[in-house]
RNA sequence: CGGGGCGUAGCGCAGUUUGGUAGCGCGCUUGGUUCGGGACCAAGAGGCCGCAGGUUCGAAUCCUGUCGCCCCGACCA
């Protein structure tokens, strides 16, 4: 390609509205255009990485068994009130109707077409294990599109489904998957951590990793130990700290009620300042947060030092009662009218009928702790857990953050921003069962089939790479997914011998396989360097007088950016060399 | 959905307080001089100032409405 005639038009400057260092380089070198909010037109060189990442993927799919197809973006509402998905999904659901009246929605996902499809056409164990994919555009109108590709309402995603005879070979090809996983992100040159995640509305009985590229801009909080393989996302996360961690004393007093009402008159509000008022610290303390789930009023315990885990707290909430509510911290005129009194002065002991309590089990664990006392401006010492009160449930509700101790082995934790690029999951038969996607045993009997899915954001890997390699001069891309491998700059393309070379070597790399560019333009080279920087082909060969008097042209690493002369007549063979070196090592 | 901010040339911005018929830098076109890290000179093209109403002799500027875009939040008492 020449760049003379290649759409890249970059900029000097980042549109006002890019924030992060993918959305401002993919648009300065280029790459991507805004159409409208979280939407995005690939530009030529931006389609090339797309393609790029997708053929990595589509090789590491079909490498594991995977059979590529491809399904409509536009999908019947009726096969998702079949799984009763058309209701759930919510606003985040594009919807349409046809001239007829019929609805429709642009897929967010495709479970309910696949299955629907494999519940059609497959009958036998014969045809198991079954791994179908596509990639695709994927549509969900969220609530904040948002840092260019990272967060958009359309973006491309590779998606496929298992079926299987039952959970042991489910489990296989969750693995299978896993690894397939893991090829991919390593051969599209980042530095990632698959981590353990909370399976959220899909539901499903499985486990779930999510793999996570480690960058500041990652939306998502993941800890890992760095001692162990152990990682997850903190919705998800637990800690190794011992939950019985004291001794139950018979010592203590009874509870009493103390006066917390600061010089000024008024009650202290803030658990630190209670415990400034008393004398101990925050850990001495149960923390009590009302929470409303659903309907229904919830009391969380937790220590004082300690933060609540809404996730986490969901999933306790759905092992008791067989549902996962809605959960979200209740509004100051609820705690009034369940409580009687503020957050603040809000405690454990003598909670009101009908307000469900939840103690983390570090609360349990305390000797003896502080309160309030469901009163203004009064709390509670002396307070011993299980003598005083008793929960409706203990469960793990903390949110877990770096420093605590790993669960497997004891290390510290280190807490980071992951950016989400994939996630595999074990779905179980929640759609097979649903829908009817059942197979026939040796034996004639029908089984509903054993489901997982995997997804990998193609467009957001994109963007991930860039978070990971740049400096302040552009782009870095890993050499397997960079637009073009090499740039030729002809340092002046009105210098014939100069432009004569440049135009040869473009050629022949051509011919020999390597994917070039020539930057033919009749710019200054200090313009043509800053493109080729911000653009951040891997490899940039300038032609110059200077070295071609002696023969010779300079090769350049982007990464690293050591100039040096190669013998023209060895370029294509040096340049193959680098390529395939720099392809392996990511 | 709540809060905040912004819509003026392809990109970045000024002009809005105090109404008087639109400007700067970069980019783009043409000509010339340059040519190893975003050159210089000259001449140009390009904007119903997001849109719709209103006030006014007159609106980018004031008022009302509306649309779009961005950020934060929707979690700790």
């Amino acid at each position: 390609m020449r760049v003379c005639k290649l759409l890249n038009p970059t900029l000097r400057e980042a549109p006002a509205e890019a924030e992060i260092v993918s959305h401002k380089l993919l648009y300065r070198a280029g790459l991507i255009r805004k159409v409208a909010s979280g939407m995005y037109t690939y530009l030529p060189l931006g389609w090339r990485v797309i393609k790029k990442i997708e053929q990595i993927v589509r090789e590491e799919m079909d490498g594991a068994g995977g059979q590529e197809l491809m399904m409509p973006i536009i999908q019947p509402a009726e096969i998702w009130q079949e799984t009763g998905r058309w209701d759930v999904y919510g606003p985040e659901m594009f919807r349409l109707q046809d001239r007829h009246g019929r609805f429709f929605c642009l897929g967010p996902t495709h479970e309910e077409i696949i299955t629907d499809l494999v519940r059609s056409e497959v009958r036998s164990y014969k045809a198991l294990p079954l791994l179908l994919y596509q990639m695709q555009n994927k549509y969900r109108d969220e609530r904040r599109p948002r840092f260019g590709l990272m967060r958009g309402r359309e973006f491309i995603m590779k998606d496929l489904y298992s079926f299987d005879r039952g959970q042991e070979e489910g489990a296989a090809s969750y693995r299978l998957m896993y690894k397939a996983y893991e090829r991919v992100f390593r051969r599209c040159g980042l530095s990632f951590r698959a981590v353990e995640a909370d399976p959220g509305a899909i539901g499903g009985t499985g486990g779930t990793h999510e793999f996570m590229v480690l960058a500041d801009a990652g939306e998502a909080a993941v800890v890992f130990c760095p001692a162990c393989e152990y990682g997850a996302n903190v919705e998800r996360a637990e800690c190794g700290e011992s939950a019985d961690c004291g001794e139950r004393v018979s010592g203590v007093p009874t509870c009493e009620e103390f006066v917390t009402v600061g010089t000024d008159g008024a009650a202290l509000k803030t658990l630190s300042e209670v415990a400034d008022f008393c004398g101990c610290s925050p850990g001495d303390m149960v923390k009590s947060l009302v929470y409303q789930a659903d309907d229904k009023g919830v009391l969380v315990l937790i220590r004082g030092d300690l933060d609540v885990n809404e996730v986490k707290l969901a999933n306790v909430l759905a092992d008791k009662w067989g549902r996962v509510p809605d959960v979200s911290l209740a509004a100051p005129e609820m705690v009034t009218k369940l409580f009687g009194c503020e957050a603040g002065s809000l405690g454990p002991v003598g909670v009101p009928q009908g307000v469900f309590v939840v103690a983390d089990p570090t609360v349990m664990a305390m000797v003896e702790a502080s309160c309030g006392a469901n009163r203004f401006g009064r709390h509670l010492r002396h307070v011993v857990p299980g003598r005083d009160f008793v929960p409706d449930v203990v469960g793990d509700v903390r949110l877990v953050g770096g420093g605590d101790l790993c669960p497997r082995c004891g290390m510290p934790l280190k807490e980071a921003r992951g950016i989400e690029v994939g996630q595999v999951f074990n779905l179980g038969v929640k759609y097979s069962e649903k829908l009817g996607a059942t197979y026939l045993d040796e034996q004639g009997k029908e089984h509903p089939c054993y489901m997982g899915c995997y997804g990998i954001g193609v467009s957001r890997t994109m963007a991930a790479a860039v978070e990971q390699n740049y400096d302040e001069n552009g782009i870095v891309w890993p050499m397997a997914i960079a637009p073009y491998q090499c740039v030729v700059v002809p340092v002046n393309i009105k210098d014939e011998a100069v432009y004569r070379v440049a135009e040869g070597l473009y050629q022949e790399l051509g011919e020999a396989g390597v994917e070039a560019v020539l930057d033919d333009r009749d710019e200054r080279p200090g313009v043509k360097f800053k493109d080729a920087d911000l653009v951040g082909y891997p490899l940039r060969i300038t032609v110059g007088q200077k070295a071609l008097v002696d023969g010779q042209v300079e090769l350049m690493e982007r990464r690293g950016g050591e100039m040096e002369r190669v013998e023209v007549g060895d370029v294509v063979d040096v340049v193959r060399e680098r390529i395939r070196v720099m392809m392996a090592a990511g």
